[in-house]
RNA sequence: GCCAGUUUAGCUCAGUGGUAGAGCACCCGAUUUGUAAUCGGACGGUCGUCGGUUCAAAUCCGACAACUGGCUCCA
């Protein structure tokens, strides 16, 4: 999750097109699926012998191939669509190379030839863009199994029959190129594997990873709910077990950061125009903020419509100009239209009056940092908040608590001198290994996004030695703890390098946990500086972190990566004590430890039904607690408890004095 | 936002044009029990919403909403 807006990396850029190099590392899975997708394409033609297609690479569980088609393909096609490629499968046709030149393979396209059976009356329209793009001398070849001829580098199996076990697995769009302006076409999902066995194995694992999703966990549980007819679509409730969760994580993210050296500051929810103006938030990033609220006055708002409607006249007037073939007749130039509609925007945001959902909480520390006037003996100052954000996610991207439009994140801003960087930097990461080792992480990757030198002062602030010194500081901290990453020019903020952290849920799902950006460039816009020993105004240097990402991500990680199964410390209920029958003096006896552990702020509950043992350990392995307390008649005489832990059974029994214990000692140090 | 799919009780799901069902959970009784299901009863739904077709709609048609899958890991 970003703190900041963030430009979508261009579509269709040549620096990520895959190398003939790459493609011949494909491994033995992955050449059966691409494989795979051929045999797709082939069933499908002699079913619909006009679709078009497009792309049909093998993907991380399976394959897909991209289909243009009137008929609109779905999971009820998918049988005789698989009867058609196990007869292919079945005809066993050889995989045959054909090396081509481009004016043949741009003839074949152009015939229709191309991803299809034979000759067609129309051209294989998506094959010839394709073609068009393959830059000048790569070698530009084809596959044959038996009728089907498609464009490919390969490479393949030997024959269709080395296809092993395959199926269908279901349909979606996707955008020629993922680009929303290009045709939107059927994207078929499939999957294959060397043998029956390991298709079954991979579909098994789907089924766990069901099992795991933490949608279908947090409404068992009861840790979250989403209320969208009345609180609204992506805005999450946290029902009262969740918020213990929350709460628990803020209780860690607050004493981490008291010793590391932060402060805690707190800030509203809302801002006027102004500051997203200033920090430069709008208008790049309005569409992913709410809508703002208005509250002017009668004369401001007539200011403001007339400044709204000047600036639209502009703007049209820019449009036409930029448009235009001959000169403008006033002289008038598109940068001094430029400049004089950002001046009219900021006159805009001094009106007032008119208010922001913040979609990310730097503007505000920024305004912290400002209140009072700083020397760099503040220097380093850290402002940590679990600020509140609102961000406007498009309908179609909201999935549970992954992706949300209300989030809380583990924010933090620290202010610092170029000097003090590598030493905060260092002690920011050393604060996310801490957190992977209380939360058992062992598999993440960190995503090191650098800029791009051609790129400076356009998407990229034009600071060419700060980025390099500051990327610099970074790359060195992360090799000298030997940390897992990965570089990625080109992907920085605007305003500076960042590292995103990749985890993967127990259940192999990927996802951006984690932020931490460095700013060298808002600061100055908010004219934020502090008082050097030269006696000098300074501008600061800003790290953006957030480890913990939001606690709607995070929770929903941690739900999938414990499959619900929290270690003591997070469990919403920590311990149960169950009695063996309802006999007064044995509930009296449970009683007296459930008051002593909750004085202890243990969440405890208490079972005194006159139920079955069987039942009412059924009914507390269903609900996750962490310790059951089983306490029969026995235990009483003996001042004990017999300890169960979920998931594991019985354990024993053992002195009350000492169960206690060690449960507090386990919740102190945060232990499973 | 776009394409597709889904939506029946709190949960899991039956129900293909003719009186809305089951199991579990919740609630009420009974059951005195040693480590994953004691028994009985009662309660619970305008079949996502709105509209249409029909003598009759959970079921057929349409619109809308929500949710889900996906929206370049490129020939």
């Amino acid at each position: 999750m970003s703190n900041e807006p963030e430009k979508l990396p261009a579509a269709g850029s040549d620096s990520q097109r895959k190398t003939l190099d790459d493609r011949q590392r494909m491994t033995d899975l992955e050449r059966i699926r691409h494989s795979c997708a051929h045999v797709l394409a082939t069933a499908i033609l002699r079913i619909w012998p006009d679709a078009q297609f497009a792309a049909g690479p093998p993907v991380e569980t399976g394959f897909y191939y991209d289909v243009e088609l009137a008929h609109r393909i779905s999971p009820e096609d998918f049988p005789r669509i698989e009867e058609e490629m196990r007869k292919e499968i079945k005809a066993n046709h050889v995989f045959e190379k054909v090396v081509v030149t481009r004016e043949q393979a741009i003839a074949d396209a152009k015939a229709g030839r191309l991803a299809a059976l034979g000759e067609r009356s129309v051209p294989s329209k998506f094959k010839l863009d394709i073609v068009q793009g393959i830059p000048e001398g790569e070698p530009i070849s084809y596959f044959r199994n038996g009728d089907f001829l498609d464009l490919c580098a390969g490479p393949h199996v030997m024959r269709t029959g080395n296809v092993g076990a395959f199926r269908l697995t279901h349909v979606a769009s996707a955008y020629y190129k993922g680009d929303e302006r290009n045709p939107q076409l059927q994207r078929i999902y499939g999957t294959a594997f060397k043998n029956k066995t390991e298709l079954e194995a991979h579909f098994a694992m789907i089924e766990e990873a069901k099992r795991r999703d933490h949608r279908k966990i947090g409404a068992e549980m009861g840790l979250f709910a989403l209320d969208a007819e009345y609180v609204g679509p992506g805005l999450p409730l946290w029902l009262p077990r969740g918020t213990v969760i929350v709460e628990e994580l803020e209780k860690l993210a607050k004493e981490t950061e008291f010793q590391a050296g932060y402060v805690r500051v707190r800030t509203p929810h809302l801002a006027k125009e102004k500051m997203y103006r200033t920090s430069g938030h709008l208008p790049y990033y309005a569409e992913s903020m709410f809508p703002p609220m208005e509250m002017l006055e009668e004369d401001e708002r007539k200011k403001r419509d007339q400044l709204t409607e000047k600036r639209a006249d502009l703007i049209q007037l820019l449009e036409s100009m930029e448009n235009a073939v001959s000169p403008n007749p006033k002289g008038l130039t598109p940068e001094g239209l430029r400049r004089e509609i950002a001046q009219l925007e900021v006159e805009m945001g001094l009106i007032g009056g008119r208010y922001y959902l913040k979609a990310m909480n730097c503007p505000h520390h920024h305004r912290i940092f400002a209140a009072e006037p700083r020397s760099y003996r503040d220097l380093p100052l850290r402002l940590a908040e679990y600020g509140s954000c609102y961000r406007y996610e498009q309908s179609g991207e909201l999935f549970g608590l992954m992706r949300v439009r209300a989030l809380q994140m583990n924010d933090a801003h620290i202010y610092c001198t170029a000097e003090q960087f590598a030493d905060e930097f260092r002690a920011v990461n050393d604060m996310y290994l801490k957190y992977f080792k209380i939360f058992g992480l062992e598999k993440y990757q960190m995503r090191f996004s650098t800029h791009d030198p051609a790129k400076l002062g356009q998407k990229f602030v034009n600071e060419p030695e700060l980025w390099v010194k500051t990327e610099a500081m970074v790359r060195d901290v992360l090799v000298q703890s030997g940390i897992n990453f990965v570089e990625v020019p080109n992907e920085a903020a605007f305003y500076g390098p960042k590292i995103d952290v990749q985890v993967w849920s127990a259940i192999g799902r990927e996802f951006t946990i984690a932020t931490n950006q460095v700013d060298f460039a808002v600061p100055a816009r908010f004219g934020l500086t502090y008082r050097d020993r030269d006696n000098t105004g300074k501008t600061p240097l800003c790290i953006h972190r957030a480890p913990l990402g939001t606690h709607e991500r995070f929770i929903g990680f941690l739900i999938e990566h414990y499959a619900g199964n929290f270690p003591l410390w997070l469990a919403p209920e920590q311990v149960r004590v169950l009695t063996i029958g309802d006999d007064d003096a044995l509930v009296a006896y449970a009683k007296g430890i459930v008051d002593e552990l909750r004085a202890q702020f243990v969440r405890v509950e208490g079972d005194y039904s006159p139920n079955k043992i069987n039942g009412k350990i059924l009914d507390a392995e269903k609900s996750k607690v962490h310790t059951m307390l089983v306490i029969g008649g026995r235990d009483r005489d003996a001042g004990a408890v017999s300890v169960r832990l979920h998931g594991k059974g019985n354990v024993g029994a053992k002195p009350k004095a000492e169960a206690i214990a060690e449960i507090l000692g386990a919740i102190r140090e945060r232990k499973g």
